[in-house]
DNA sequence: ATTATCTATAGATCTATAGATAATGC
DNA sequence: ATTATCTATAGATCTATAGATAATGC
């Protein structure tokens, strides 16, 4: 059964998102182009319709994934009073430990990303740019030209404590490594007062 | 063609130490046991006489790693006039790029950690506070009690720092981050001037 | 007529096991 | 006699493709 060109376009994005979201759960390895494709509510066969290989497939999930992060950055900072301190509270949230699925795509597959096709590695390194540029933008306007180099060592901070609090199995210590690095954060680069 | 006991047991060591440097280069699932086997210089059906499981060697190869780099950074500190620089140095050397292999396994495959077994998370854990447990000791004792937060948010940082230089494709972006995050955990928390 | 999707399968993996082989160590 | 290693293979994947099907859109 043929569905109409504006359907297609509709399969074509749910199955990135399909993937982008399964990816950051199972790893790119951990979920096959079948199961993919059944997650979206299609059959093995078509993939290769939309997508060239599963590499293919790959770059376009990273890629939206980590588009999907800034929109969500804007939002979450855009509310807020303190808005450096709103972003740290939500990116090393505790319902991200065991849910990876909706969150960082640099956490939870930056270094099998390292070892992919460089369209994987292109779009890892456009949505580092993206977002360090965002949280540049957060950090008190008096360190000047030093915001950029700020903005990459809070990232670093960010991305590695999600990673070792998600790598031990032991619950209060990764909840603890969360709320640790929260308040070193925070206390780093405090937002001015709220007004 | 049997061996002797001991050089079996050569045998068994040289697997675990070939299998924790190929999962850092490839992935654990990047590498097959049959590849293992004859990186070891053995034979494929060889493996399940020393291992249940391929689960179980990565459990091993884990542990193994993360107990050397705490004997490296033990031996890195040990001579240096100032500790702390010398081993963020190290950990952030440039020819951690291209290198995984004998660098660190958290930053090689913590996220791939986290979805394997309860064993595997174990090694982590273990291998979490034995490091951070080192760096502690490397920090300013004025510090007191907060050494212990302090040496989280630093691994966080060291971590994440290799992650993200990793995962771009970009060498002068990478060798950046690398450099911004040097400087930066430096200047946070300087070693006593040498004597 | 075109084309998005589906069914079926080729070809290439990979983990794990069964049974054979040959050197060690009682 | 025991046992570390080897050869060979079963069984279960997984990616990618070929050819059929059926609804869209000229």
């Amino acid at each position: 059964m043929k569905v109409s060109r504006e359907e297609a376009e509709a399969n074509h994005e749910r199955i990135i998102d399909a993937a982008s979201r399964l990816f950051r759960q199972k790893g790119f390895d951990g979920i096959s182009v079948a199961e993919l494709m059944t997650a979206a509510g299609l059959t093995h066969g078509g993939f290769y319709g939309h997508f060239k290989s599963k590499d293919d497939l790959v770059s376009l999930a990273v890629q939206h994934a980590l588009a999907r992060s800034g929109a969500a950055w804007t939002s979450i900072t855009g509310d807020a009073d303190k808005p450096f301190a709103a972003l740290i509270d939500r990116y090393l949230d505790e319902a991200k430990l065991a849910e990876p699925g909706p969150a960082c795509m640099f956490a939870a597959l930056a270094p099998e990303g390292s070892r992919r096709s460089g369209d994987v590695r292109r779009a890892f390194a456009d949505g580092f740019r993206s977002l360090t540029g965002i949280l540049a933008g957060l950090l008190p306007a008096a360190l000047r030209s030093r915001r950029r180099a700020a903005s990459i060592a809070v990232f670093s901070e960010m991305v590695g404590a999600l990673v070792l609090a998600r790598s031990v199995d032991d619950p209060d210590l990764a909840r603890e490594i969360l709320r640790i690095v929260k308040a070193d954060l925070k206390s780093r680069f405090p937002d001015k007062a709220a007004a």
